[in-house]
DNA sequence: GCCAACGTTGGC
DNA sequence: GCCAACGTTGGC
């Protein structure tokens, strides 16, 4: 069975999908903090981690049309169900090391939000009732609009435009 | 722990 | 190429 989707997963062209896509720049990770969570990230430093283990094209699409310095939410799923800090792409789309037939970016944590923004607020929050974490809570790699970015930062006790370094 | 929603697989 | 069956995710 994994043999078929081989077979047409490599047989797609590469990066159609991120091709010509604009892009805000800004993306949410999901993770299960038993499995990984934000703390580990932080704990490896600026070399980051690889995020691997994605197994969606949706999500593999969304991790092509990433660039190098593009800023995403690290959200912390079951366990928690919020946003608890800010990360940065390092490296662009590789194969994935525990399966080559996936891919994955590396990202380094960068801060953790001053007042971590949860799921019942953002789908309390007009502002975010197009957000994919709040319509589609399945899809674990999400592009975030730049006008939701800013008011999460806000909420969460950043200033948007101070977040890096 | 349950179950709804969703994505993927595989038979036709 | 369609669609039913299955597996997984993640909120509750």
């Amino acid at each position: 069975m994994a043999k078929a989707a081989t077979a047409k997963t490599t047989a797609k062209p590469a990066v159609k999908a991120a091709a010509g896509k604009a892009t805000s720049g800004f993306w949410l990770f999901k993770s299960e903090p038993d499995v990984f969570s934000y703390d580990t990230l932080v704990s490896r430093g600026a070399k980051g981690e690889a995020w691997d283990g994605v197994r969606n094209f949706q999500a593999r699409n969304n991790m092509r049309a990433m660039k190098v310095g593009d800023l995403g939410f690290f959200y912390h799923s079951n366990e928690g169900k919020e946003i608890v800090g800010i990360l940065e792409v390092i490296a662009t789309v590789h194969p994935d090391p525990k399966d080559a037939k996936w891919e994955c970016v590396d990202v380094r944590a960068v801060r953790p939000m001053p007042k971590p923004y949860s799921l019942d607020a953002a789908k309390a929050n007009e502002k975010l009732a197009k957000m994919v974490l709040v319509n589609n809570s399945r899809l674990s790699v999400q592009p975030v609009a730049v006008d939701e970015w800013n008011e999460i930062c806000r909420l969460g006790g950043l200033d948007p435009k101070k977040i890096k370094r």
